[in-house]
RNA sequence: GGGGCUAUAGCCAAGUGGUAAGGCGUGGGACUGCAACUCCCUGAUCGUUGGUUCAAAUCCGACUAGCCCCUCCA
């Protein structure tokens, strides 16, 4: 398949190193606080990113981090821990935020037909590895000690620039932020941070260097490390990943190891709103269930997303949800009325199969895979078994739940009512065969008239 | 100040040199007691402006607008 790369700026051949075993890290939440739908998208682009692999035949590990300690809001020594943060805003430990939020986190995923990854690691969970990975560091004169805590030299680093290219680099460009005046060069930053910066920070581990806790980088490679050795095929995130979090893994896993460590670098667009960039501090705060409890379908989310390019900057209105709903569920009921009769007929089946997969092959073309399903879906020529066939051949991917089943139990007092309603539509006494409707209404019985008489169909 | 992205109908969006896919919505029609469902019909010369070319939404330049990153954020 052919996918964008950040490090070449070019959308290029994906080659895993090894056959169709492909090694998929991907950059996973700082647990201190609810997701929001805009961090949401970079995981359903990365699943489909996954499923997409598989459609294809890889085979894919894919490994995910959790963010659970080392997370500042800056280096400097004013620079405040995130999790610490969340901790203190809800008078409760550092661990019972990280759990409670890890929580949410996979229950949204759920929600979005979002497949968990084989490996999911907390970042507390490999210290050992990331004090392995300094000590090494270190000894190589790749990284320093200075004031307590240890920092990784970039000019070391010859391979830095080459994924963002950021050479002018703004200390303070957020007013927010203060210069860390511990290092040698402002692109440097932290592996161990020690007691020296915060006293009372509640999660320290012993090191040779004083008891401390890992920088927010190290973790990303600690992990991936780990899991994958020596080469992982692909690597993602959003696109504010780039400059620094990836550009800094790059450099230490590399100097690490003493060679190129990661092919693909893929990155996803931001959901933004009428504002720009949609964050946790500024407007709404826009979480999965908030959409769910104003009436909005998680899979219509799904479906707004998938409708969009991951590489693409999609704006958030409520409108343009209402409208991905609107379609979505027409679509979940186009599907629905497909019957089972008929056989497959394997050569259109092939054809239409190819399609959706020259579109997915296309730096993931979602958009047109949607369009090659509505293709399936108009095609005359097809059967309804075809038809379906594709559809729910098509959803491993797109993971829509279009294999809904209209299996509604009629019990003997739903049919009586029904054909009561029959009975007063044939003397014309339509008062009370609308009574009727909207009594089933109430248990979400849907009535439809057509030319083969009354079908009943779930409420959506 | 440095780095990068985007600009196609009311909305989402495809398109990567040969005279603009698809979805939603809108309007009209068929069906219906009404409604819903379903079906049919219905719209843009592609931010502006130069240029390259037989031919450009597609390539190059300028301009305009918006967005992102530069140590909080996916």
């Amino acid at each position: 398949m052919k996918i964008y790369n950040t490090l070449s700026k070019k959308i290029e051949n994906f080659v895993p190193k090894d056959k169709n075993n492909v090694k998929m890290y991907t950059c996973g939440p700082t647990v201190y606080d609810y997701a929001h739908i805009g961090n949401l998208r970079t995981y359903i682009f990365e699943d489909v990113f996954e499923k997409t692999l598989i459609y294809l035949g890889y085979k894919v590990n894919r490994v995910m981090n959790i963010t659970d300690v080392g997370h500042l809001t800056s280096d400097a020594d004013t620079g405040e821990d995130k999790m610490e943060k969340g901790a203190i805003r809800e008078n409760k430990s550092v661990l019972e935020i990280a759990e409670k939020y890890t929580e949410s986190f996979f229950e949204d995923l759920k929600k979005l037909n979002i497949k968990k990854p084989n490996i999911v690691s907390k970042a507390s969970d490999n210290i050992d590895q990331y004090i392995k990975i300094i000590e090494k560091l270190i000894v190589d004169d790749y990284a320093y000690i200075s004031n307590g805590n240890i920092y990784f030299d970039i000019s070391k680093a010859s391979n830095y620039y080459q994924l963002s290219n950021q050479k002018d680099l703004m200390v303070g460009a957020r007013d927010d932020v203060e210069e860390d005046k511990n290092k040698r060069n402002p692109f440097d930053f932290v592996l161990w941070f020690t007691s020296s910066k915060f006293d009372n920070h509640s999660l320290k581990w012993d090191s040779p260097w004083g008891e401390g806790y890992p920088g927010w980088h190290i973790e990303c490679s600690g992990i991936c490390l780990k899991h994958f050795g020596e080469y992982v095929d692909v690597h993602c995130g959003a696109v504010d990943n780039v400059f620094p979090h990836h550009s800094n893994e790059i450099a230490q896993s590399e100097a690490y190891l003493g060679h190129q460590w990661c092919n693909y670098w893929v990155h996803g667009e931001f959901l933004t709103d009428k504002s720009g960039k949609m964050s946790k501090s500024k407007g709404e705060f826009l979480t999965l269930n908030l959409l769910i409890s104003k009436g909005f379908n998680p899979l219509a989310y799904r479906y707004f997303c998938l409708g969009s390019h991951y590489r693409k900057q999609l704006e958030f209105t409520y409108e343009s949800l209402e409208t991905a709903q609107k379609a979505y569920l027409k679509l979940l009921q186009k599907v629905k009325n497909l019957s089972e009769v008929g056989n497959v007929d394997r050569e259109a089946f092939d054809l239409y199969k190819d399609k959706f997969k020259s579109a997915l092959r296309d730096d993931l073309n979602t958009s047109n895979a949607l369009t090659v399903l509505y293709e399936v879906l108009n095609e005359k020529k097809l059967s309804d078994k075809t038809k379906k066939s594709l559809i729910l051949d098509f959803d491993q991917v797109l993971s829509l739940n279009l294999n809904q089943n209209n299996d509604l139990e009629i019990n003997s007092e739903i049919k009586e009512l029904i054909e009561l309603r029959e009975t007063y539509k044939n003397n014309k006494q339509y008062d009370k065969a609308d009574k009727i409707r909207e009594t089933l209404l109430l248990k979400n019985i849907v009535i439809k008239d057509t030319k083969d008489g009354p079908i009943i169909e779930n409420k959506e």
